[in-house]
DNA sequence: ATAGTTAAGTGGTCAGACCACCATATGATA
DNA sequence: TATCATATGGTGGTCTGACCACTTAACTAT
């Protein structure tokens, strides 16, 4: 049946506590193999679907990686898929324009301030080079355009839920700023001018 | 086999997603319930494990509560077993917690200044009450205190994600700002001055 | 030695069988 | 009629056993 004398535990919570236990005791790090479903299985005297419950749900939150003929892999932990999933579900239920807009405007204006430090010549050319692209319209320059500033902002977690924002305006509303807008960002750049990222971004009115 | 041609897809991430579309297209909200498992699996041609490893998945996530022999139920998102979880696998990576502090300020500075306009005279009551109140320890103050700006700037996408980045900072750092922060920031809000805000922010380091 | 084949192990998935539990319909009783 | 016990069907919880697809490594045959 179970793991331990827990009553009310479900299986599957036990037998992630007993994973966790394991992979204490054994000092896994991130990178090292668990044992196969079966054995865990064997050894917790559960059944291998219960098991599968508990590595499925640690698969989805990240803790785990598991590769198919191969066997399971402890992860490096990092919260952005769970965000991404959870944000998924948040973002279903609200999904009011106005919000989405503006919390997406929010971001792209601090990756933009973030960026700033760490954007280079070499930067400043290929922003250009995508706002002159011809063979992509005004959307997808956005999107390539804020992706390279979220890159160089080095923040994983807000580029994903940009992303995620991204994805669910593109259902709703198609969003782009006006030509001049990104120039006028590149010529911020250009010319060091950090102050006046906050007031272009403010100028700008949501529109869709 | 499966549910979509997705090939790469694993099953219950799809189960995953059709329940997400079903919540969505059928307008669920928290408390309303969901098909049963054997239901699902039929709809969505997959089998009962492959729906309980999803829904198993979203339960550990807090998305659903199972009640047995009665059914599956949309809950509010409540972390706590999430929160728990984490916080016994977590291994400190510090770019994930870096990227979450900054992440989370971002937002805070940003429903600061959005909620600025609609900020009254019993706001700043309110928010003063809840710096002086001595039954809370600093972190409880920093949430009260924010989720009142949160709820002024009348954006709830904001809010709902930057509660979500405050469960999760949660299980890697507790986090509030100098006591001085918060009168000054009132004290702003007081005296009109929107400019300042920024700054104010700006001035607070991100430390561990 | 090299290339090709085979076998064993692993995750992915499904179907079916019980169990424990809950709500409701059913029916007997007061 | 009103009340309470009980039967029944639906639901989640769990296990078992069976395939499949894929990877790896050992084992051939060349």
């Amino acid at each position: 049946m179970a793991v331990s004398m827990s009553p009310k535990q479900k299986v599957y919570q036990d037998v992630l506590q007993e994973i966790r236990k394991y992979i204490d005791s054994n000092d896994l790090e991130p990178g090292d193999k668990l044992p196969s479903e079966r054995e865990l299985a064997d050894n917790l005297q559960a059944g291998r679907s219960s098991v599968r419950e508990a590595l499925r749900a640690m698969e989805l939150l990240g803790l785990i990686e598991t590769r198919r003929g191969e066997g399971t892999y402890l992860s490096t932990y990092r919260p952005y898929q769970t965000v991404e999933l959870l944000s998924s579900f948040i973002l279903q239920e609200n999904n009011t324009k106005k919000d989405l807009l503006i919390t997406k405007k929010v971001m792209e204006k601090e990756a933009a301030k973030i960026a700033y430090r760490n954007i280079n010549d070499k930067d400043i050319n290929q922003l250009q080079s995508i706002t002159h692209n011809s063979e992509l319209d005004s959307n997808e320059k956005h999107v390539a355009f804020f992706n390279h500033l979220f890159r160089k902002a080095d923040n994983l977690l807000l580029a994903k839920v940009w992303q995620l924002m991204d994805d669910f305006s593109y259902t709703i509303a198609k969003l782009s700023y006006d030509k001049v807008f990104y120039k006028e960002l590149i010529q911020l750049y250009k010319s060091r001018n950090y102050e006046m990222i906050e007031e272009l971004f403010d100028k700008l009115s949501i529109r869709k």
